[in-house]
DNA sequence: ATCATATATGAGCAACTGTTCATATGTTAC
DNA sequence: GTAACATATGAACAGTTGCTCATATATGAT
């Protein structure tokens, strides 16, 4: 890496927030759920799912969008333990995987509701 | 769109839903607030601003990154009001903008650290 | 004025992402 | 068994993103 900054201005104020750096895998964690939240398509799709347990074609219905991209965004949430899912016969229901998650999102959503 | 579904399964369940749906540019901004909280990049630059306000050039030596690689991104992130400028001189210090930015960051670091 | 420093920014490019399309898998009804 | 339905998934393609590199702007020191 190139040198760009000729000296650290703060020395003691870099020290100590090096000191208290996140772990690798926190930080790939943490980005990884804002991540998730971070797109039109899956922030409706949450928002369905903090209000009711849905199936994959009833979502589909109210975001009035394919089954198919429905699908691949739930396994994304899914995979990434944000929402569950529960199997009964042939129709696959949706959830929120646990109030943490609802509580984060709200949270987002509360802020830019108040700005 | 394709028809895909041949009979919504859940009426009730979709038309309740429906009408609880957030607004096209509440969708827009919640889901650009946490799609800018969703790097990992962003995230240690975030988390270092937590704990202190920074200039760039000690951002940079702190994420062992370039000052242009950091620039940009503190760029992305105070377009959206994540975090403020505050100019002294040559020298460009950055802060969270608000409580509210710092308590959705923390909600979604608290997840990942409690599972 | 010139030089050094601090930050900002446009272009370019490789990597990633979200949708579509086609198709596969699995379940229910007959 | 076959047909209808619900969901899942791989490939492809366009759009987006994050970094690098080069350069611009702006301030402070001399």
């Amino acid at each position: 890496m190139e040198r760009v900054c000729y000296n650290v201005n703060h020395h003691e104020t870099v020290a100590r927030v090096r000191e208290k750096q996140l772990a690798e895998d926190q930080v790939r964690d943490v980005a990884a759920i804002f991540q998730a939240m971070g797109d039109p398509t899956r922030v409706r799709i949450l928002h369905a799912l903090v209000q009711s347990e849905m199936c994959v074609c009833d979502l589909a219905a109210v975001l009035e969008m394919t089954q198919s991209a429905v699908s691949h965004q739930l396994r994304n949430l899914r995979n990434l333990r944000i929402i569950k899912r529960r199997k009964e016969g042939r129709v696959a229901y949706y959830n929120i995987d646990d109030e943490h998650i609802k509580t984060l999102f709200e949270t987002g959503l509360h802020h830019v509701s108040h700005r």
